[in-house]
DNA sequence: AATTGCATGTAAGGAGTTACATGATTAA
DNA sequence: TTAATCATGTAACTCCTTACATGCAATT
């Protein structure tokens, strides 16, 4: 007889390791980390204050960040740099295989029932285009400062290659919106 | 002086418009819901009983659905239809504009901290494609079997167009593996 | 008779977002 | 001086999953 039941094997949050990524460059307080999550993965990852502030929290207290003294001005500011054993939680975690999280997908829910609604589903498709042609010239812009500003660093080709699938998942996007207009023109019109 | 804050402006769940959705083709009990989920949209929306029961019953609290008889055999479960109010809820729903739900992707992010194990991530891409590979076919099938078995029914374009994205995505995918691969070699092995 | 599948739920807890509260520092 | 930005956190709440509990129906 089990008054408490087993606790649920710890679905686990990603987000200390990001932040141990992130403080690989360097010491960063927790607002500079948010702002590299933003400027670095933020086409594939972000997390709010909310998480970020406690989860760097925990990492001191597991000893895997240490806080740093800060010289000069800004000194408030609790700037924290990775611990060696961060460093090999970070690693443990990177070779973990990644578990593949259910994707759930708004749009292809209103799509699935598109017959509910034709032309507003229509609608719904034509606005993912344009969202995702823009978007996708915007990745392919922030690509080429990235080649010219960070030439030469180790992890370029990597950081290029987030950059690549963001394009290609637009590319993919937009073409498959295009296809799915066409088909989408000849659903009848139903009545509730 | 506020001791209560305003509640958040609702997070809202999409749950009862999947379950009104899919009792547009009939009444069913929330087993055969599950279940229609999963052969209809699981490739890019999944619910849990744990969603799924409560939801239902609030549908019924609010009139969006309500408990039909159930004849013959199994006459203890609880079959649904739904109302002309829930179609009313469903398609409001369907016309309001997709929320884009912010991508979270851990396969980029292991990839983005390549350098900490080149190799490693270079086999987790590898294992992406794979499964990529294998997923697309499937989806390829399953295509071939709607298209044999449902022919003539009016949501099947739009049926089909989200088997379609699920295809390009995994050939996206795959072949963004393999590009991601040739430049995850030449990444400079550094230790710990 | 026993096992598998059908069927309906609840409990507990983690993950994550939004809003709020608070203050220091810098720039106009 | 005032506004904007930097900076750190907490509170409340929603979403969702996992695990558990329970029982009936059909199959072997």
């Amino acid at each position: 007889m089990k008054v408490k039941p087993d606790p649920p094997p710890a679905r686990r949050s990603r987000t200390p390791y990001v932040l141990l990524g992130m403080l690989l460059p360097g010491p960063a307080n927790g607002y500079e980390l948010k702002r590299r999550i933003e400027t670095s993965v933020g086409h594939f990852w972000q997390e709010s204050f909310g998480q970020l502030y406690p989860a760097l929290a925990l990492l001191e207290r597991q000893g895997l960040v240490r806080q740093v003294a800060q010289e000069g001005a800004r000194a408030k500011a609790r700037r924290f740099a990775i611990t060696p054993a961060g460093r090999k939680a970070l690693a443990s975690w990177v070779m973990t295989p990644p578990t593949p999280q259910p994707e759930r997908n708004e749009l292809l829910l209103k799509v699935f029932f598109a017959q509910v609604h034709p032309d507003a589903v229509n609608a719904h498709v034509l606005a993912a285009a344009q969202q995702a042609r823009l978007y996708g010239a915007q990745l392919g812009a922030l690509r080429e400062q990235m080649m010219a500003g960070l030439d030469g660093q180790p992890g370029l080709p990597a950081w290029l290659a987030t950059l690549d699938y963001g394009a290609a998942a637009m590319d993919a996007l937009a073409a498959w919106c295009e296809r799915t207009q066409k088909a989408l023109k000849d659903l009848p019109r139903q009545r509730l």
